[in-house]
DNA sequence: CGAGGTCTTGAAGACGATCAACAAACGTGG
DNA sequence: CCACGTTTGTTGATCGTCTTCAAGACCTCG
């Protein structure tokens, strides 16, 4: 069930068996929700953490004129409030933006697991950085690249972050994620994200109908998002 | 010499004797760096981290057109760059804002720490996802808020900050940042961003001359800047 | 004192927002 | 299975926020 984040987290540093055992027992039943319902409300206490089985989910903030702002994007096998773990009241929801299945572990389980093995709270700490690393680039993204090179960089990510669960093949893959979400995440408007996805493809950077995907020129698209993955950490390290 | 960092750690969840002498040995001695100084260069494998004990510094990204975005400031009291012990390749420099102190601790030793007391893990981690808050709060602000907002928001969070380390008495406080760099933070131009601090000041939001930022309208700066404290987790919790 | 950094102001321009409208796709219930 | 309402993608026209470029005053410090 939780191959996907075993496999994400086996790729930065392999997991002993006893771990793999003790954290693949320690969730709860799968559960579903469908595109745009609230995982997660903002104020809330939740008591676990979710994992992402597959589909799409964020982390959403609205604010007072009723704008919002996506901060985060969750694919299959990322958790989408692992932080909830440490950070008791949440600040942000989680929504559903495709149909999507998730499995939980409760807080108590977290705690036990990583007092039990410093090791697995080592790679899930390092996770939580990643995600933060991520907010990183998309503050950089955001407040130094133009809305063209923005887009382009949100791809990249997602194509690299897609192939590293095997979901991205040849550079291309499903997003099942609507443009006014994909506009709320990149603090554009629809409108102008929409001429920013059609100057994409007339420059055959890639394809991309309905929810489907293409990269038809890769080096250009990382080159025009100035692009570079270490932020990502995908090499092998040792925690 | 750490009193802040035990004090901001203390404020959250209470440190045990045993975890507070740990830490408090760990240290390395003070060094001093001059502003501009890089404390650390992006795509290096710093050995430590390292804790800033006064002064500012900030998480510095460079773009190709030689633009540059500030993630992230820190104040006294913060770890500038804690992830790089389980993140190793530095995806961001450290420059000192102003001229700063700071003192150090080798990865080895948070290693052996964080195994013999995972509550001090806990609350080493836990400070790392309020650093993922911030970010977070950062991105709303610049995706979704009015420039003078945004402006006014980051003047909220720095107040709050810096009174929970005994830096900010009534609402006023030195802030030796120039507005350059405010701007680079901000994802705005210089020009921009003085314009919005004259716009602050003559809604009588605030004074501020030199250094010296001093809040006039605490709940009208809160107002336009849609502060809402909670990412910042000043709660006392259990970890 | 000179040099460089900083704050400030003005004018012009561009990038992205806003407003409006419509067609296509989709989901849902009749 | 079709009819309907809703969401989504798309286009055009206009507007405004923020940028760019330029210049001058001030200040700090070596």
């Amino acid at each position: 069930m939780i191959e996907r984040l075993l496999a994400k987290l086996d790729l930065r540093d392999p997991l002993g068996q006893e771990e793999r055992a003790a954290l693949s027992a320690a969730f709860d039943p799968v559960a579903t929700f469908r595109a745009r319902d609230v995982l997660t409300e903002q104020g809330s206490q939740p008591g676990k953490s979710t994992l992402l089985l597959n589909g799409l989910t964020g982390r959403v903030t609205t604010v007072r004129d009723g704008g919002q702002q996506i901060t985060a994007l969750h694919l299959a096998g990322d958790f989408v409030d692992l932080h909830s773990f440490l950070i008791k009241v949440m600040d942000h929801s989680i929504v559903a933006i495709s149909d999507c299945q998730v499995t939980t572990i409760r807080h108590e389980r977290l705690r036990d697991l990583t007092t039990r093995f410093p090791h697995l709270a080592r790679l899930l700490w390092f996770s939580t950085l990643i995600d933060a690393a991520i907010h990183r680039q998309w503050l950089v993204a955001m407040g130094r690249l133009s809305a063209l090179s923005q887009t382009a960089h949100l791809i990249c990510e997602l194509t690299v972050r897609l192939e590293t669960v095997g979901l991205a093949l040849r550079k291309a893959f499903e997003l099942p994620i609507s443009q006014l979400q994909l506009a709320d995440a990149l603090g554009l408007t629809s409108v102008h994200l929409n001429r920013m996805i059609q100057e994409l493809r007339s420059r055959r950077l890639l394809t991309w109908s309905g929810q489907r995907v293409e990269i038809l020129d890769w080096d250009g698209l990382v080159q025009l998002a100035e692009f570079d993955p270490t932020y990502l950490q995908l090499e092998r390290i040792s925690l």
